[in-house]
DNA sequence: CTGGAAATGTTCAATATAGAACACCGCCGC
DNA sequence: GCGGCGGTGTTCTATATTGAACATTTCCAG
């Protein structure tokens, strides 16, 4: 029942889809329902993926039964990166469209030989490493120090800015406190009870739509 | 106060000082005694560094004056690989030597130029870099499932096998309470508290040294 | 050897959290 | 309109955790 991480790529000048169709790759696509599953954790890995549209969300599942959400990941993210490296790799988390999404898909072979012949892709991909490496790292940081109220901040303000450029005020798409909570690592009784506070507040708005005031949940947030 | 992370590289046919020699990088090389610091957090970011020898502890200081341990690194590990894709690179994080440490130091063009001409190198990179990843992503699926005590438990299981290949029962480097405290997310007292309880039930000894149990922790980690 | 610093064992009250339980929508299919 | 059913708001109790305080032990430097 827990986690949080809304990966933003670098902006780069590169242009996946047309790379990847010129090189003989990504010609296999896949067009994903929402709620419909990439892959299971588990499964034998052979494959990434490349988001060319939506939204997918990865969890991973404890002994107990407990979900945790370790990332939401949109367009221009990898996805199952963990099985190029692996000698009999497996899946570690569960990947799941929350939208309509269209992936890239990328056969393990293939990605060796264009991370070899290929520098630019090469590039683009340690860029995409990397940034993925901090934004988990500032994750785990957030956990180690933030309670719960405030890494609920943090989700919320990391949700306003997904996929947009900053703004001061954002409308976010839909995300129940269910999964809220497993994103940050609580129940969902306690989401429930900090959004009303939130919402007492000022600090959120939500009828029917989610809203957020960046700047006064960022007060929340850095003390 | 807070973390967790011991990064294990993943074994290659490979002999970075070899060849960091032989492709004129890695001519600097670094000599530091315990508590010596490679750099701190908020520094510009300029060199990437790879452990020869001894080791590194990555930390990590919140608004508070909190203390959390992002990792433990070791012979073959990389550090503060941040610097290479970011625009204006600052250190996220302070590293400091826990034990004297030889450090090879890559000035950041350099790592850019070897990335791109050295296909053996950008390979053991990315393996190197993915490896990381499904460290940290573990540790934070471990922070957001499990309580202090098997965060604890499993920190003493990792920290065992830190450079060992698997033994059943081993001796642990002295690491402070505290240093603990900080890589799970607790405070000293939980810690001693937990230790007190782990000996008493026979997983760990300790009277100048401290070993670990593995199979007997490990019971009390999977439940 | 000796004083002080650092690490450790232990305690305690104040809080935060988990987890389960229940009532209440609001929407949708039929 | 009638059931569901998923998402919410709310409450409550048992635990876990913090954070500070204090005593004791270990470790060194001088």
């Amino acid at each position: 029942m827990k986690t949080l991480s809304t990966s933003r790529p670098k902006r780069l000048a590169f242009q996946p889809k047309a790379f990847l169709a010129k090189s003989g790759l990504g010609r296999t696509i896949l067009d994903l329902k929402k709620r419909q599953t990439v892959f299971a954790q588990g499964d034998a890995a052979d494959a990434v993926f490349y988001v060319q549209k939506g939204r997918i969300k990865l969890t991973v599942i404890s002994k107990r039964g407990k979900e945790a959400t370790i990332a939401l990941l949109g367009t221009g993210n990898f996805l199952g990166e963990e099985c190029i490296a692996a000698i009999q790799p497996q899946r570690m988390a569960t990947a799941t469209a929350i939208t309509p999404t269209t992936l890239l898909k990328i056969e393990r072979k293939e990605m060796a030989r264009v991370l070899h012949e290929e520098k630019l892709f090469s590039e683009v991909f340690v860029s995409y490493l990397l940034a993925r490496n901090t934004r988990i790292q500032e994750d785990l940081v957030d956990q180690l120090f933030n309670s719960s109220e405030k890494r609920l901040a943090r989700a919320l303000l990391l949700l306003a800015q997904f996929g947009k450029e900053s703004a001061p005020e954002t409308v976010i798409p839909k995300i129940s406190q269910e999964t809220l909570a497993e994103m940050i690592g609580t129940t969902r009784s306690r989401v429930s009870f900090f959004m009303n506070r939130f919402r007492k507040l000022g600090f959120i708005e939500y009828n029917g739509k989610l809203s957020v005031h960046s700047s006064l949940l960022n007060i929340i947030l850095h003390d």
